[in-house]
DNA sequence: CGCTACCCCTTGTGTCACAAGGGGTCGGCG
DNA sequence: CGCCGACCCCTTGTGACACAAGGGGTAGCG
């Protein structure tokens, strides 16, 4: 990651790649190129923070893995999301939502005078 | 934390606990206190994610620490915002403010039929 | 006197983003 | 034809950090 040196990513890139499958069945370097591509380049995932990712969704059995070849006609892994896959993103975004909001409800609070 | 079971904390801790700060001095019981009520008992600070924070910020110059009493007579640990603080609070703010647009942005997108 | 609220701290433990590597294949271009 | 760049997969450190679970001490009140 990225633009924004922080990393905020914790927590958030699982449900980045739930919402880029959730468009259907993808390789793993076209999940990083979509999530590049929906945040307008803010939020560019590392190869080696995007597969580890995938490994673990895969076995926490929100994703399902595929192996075929892609539109360049070259191996690649489809991951799929499954059904509890799917609940999760939905869960996990609202979840996160609530979360935005309540930290940047806190973060926006009118800054008072100094003494 | 808290209500919210996923760590999502990650990165956002340290400003919650600047922005607490901005108000005034504080201990850290109070700083806990304020984050509970601005988020709307969204989030909870644990005390062993609390001090260590507090420490981490003090050994980076943010916030500068002095021995007190509270409001209660009870021996307390007063942080005041630094200079340096201050500012990272509005870098990190807005840095942070962006994340959560493109991230926003690309969660919300409109999901599309599935094959 | 004991209990609760207040206030500080530490030591595991686990997760995870990242940097830095490595490997293989396809298509095109000099 | 050989090379190079884009495409596509992966692993092994390393460090940061939130959390759970402990510990300690003081003030005031029933």
């Amino acid at each position: 990651m990225s633009d924004l040196d922080v990393s905020l990513m914790r927590g958030t890139l699982d449900l980045l790649i739930l919402k880029a499958l959730s468009w259907g069945p993808q390789h793993g370097y076209a999940v990083a190129e979509w999530i590049e591509q929906a945040t307008g380049s803010a939020l560019l995932v590392e190869e080696g923070t995007l597969y580890p990712a995938l490994h673990r969704l895969e076995r926490k059995g929100w994703i399902e893995a595929e192996w075929g070849l892609s539109e360049n006609n070259r191996r690649a892994k489809f991951y799929r999301l499954s059904r509890t896959g799917r609940a999760h993103l939905h869960a996990g975004t609202s979840s996160w939502q609530r979360f935005v909001e309540a930290a940047g409800r806190a973060l926006r609070a009118t800054a008072p005078r100094m003494a």
